[in-house]
DNA sequence: CTTCAACCTGGAGCGCGCTCCAGGTCAACC
DNA sequence: GGTTGACCTGGAGCGCGCTCCAGGTTGAAG
């Protein structure tokens, strides 16, 4: 059980970053306490943890959303979000090789300032 | 000398990319043919790749738009431009070290899903 | 019991990097 | 000379992903 400010801190997110995925439907059935408060269960957390994952490696919210709605319906989506994440792991591929490559073209560059 | 049509093409930036980045002062005199068409050159296309190696590694626009005036202003910036580079390939490797990693979850993850 | 930092809501606003549009001009080809 | 497609300008608009704000509530510490 964590509080909104704890649960930021272990994901990375910011308070109103965390309360936009629930209003938008991304995190979904946050408890709260009697007094309206949220509270971070460890499953909301490695959810948290995911979606810091995809989102670092340049998933748009909305294929997030796909895929946390998938998650909720159940054991038999299992095949289309794996499939979602592999298509993802194979767009993240490609943006690696593009990102190493241009970084050698920018090491290059800084060489020639260098002589 | 290349055409609009041919200066997008070849850096990989659509047309009202190119105007905008004239727009903005970050691609300087561009030619003009006397019908007021644009003419590229070799050098403007350089410098769009540059550009292109600049954006692709996650530089925004204002600190290219620093680096091209410093560039302006003459060799005696040589020093200031070098550690601007420097700095940014610096991030790169971050972001490329945080690819990587997040990558890696990702791809445990659908092992996970492969049980 | 008081205080005060952390939290709540709904909704507006923002920064970035383009992208699109209207309404016109240019120039190569038939 | 007419057609057509590439190009021009200034300015508005957009998609994304937050971020901020006002005005109010909660609850742990002293």
């Amino acid at each position: 059980m964590y509080a909104p400010s704890e649960a930021a801190r272990r994901s990375g997110f910011s308070l109103d970053t965390l309360r936009y995925y629930e209003k938008i439907g991304l995190l979904a059935d946050v408890g709260r306490t009697s007094g309206g408060r949220r509270v971070f269960t460890d499953d909301d957390l490695s959810w948290l943890l995911l979606f810091r994952c995809l989102r670092d490696t340049g998933m748009p919210i909305a294929e997030m959303c796909r895929y946390a709605a998938l998650a909720r319906e159940g054991e038999h989506t299992a095949d289309d979000r794996q499939a979602l994440l592999e298509r993802h792991a194979e767009r993240v591929e490609e943006q690696m090789r593009l990102l190493q490559r241009q970084y050698d073209h920018l090491r290059e560059k800084i060489r020639f300032y260098e002589t």
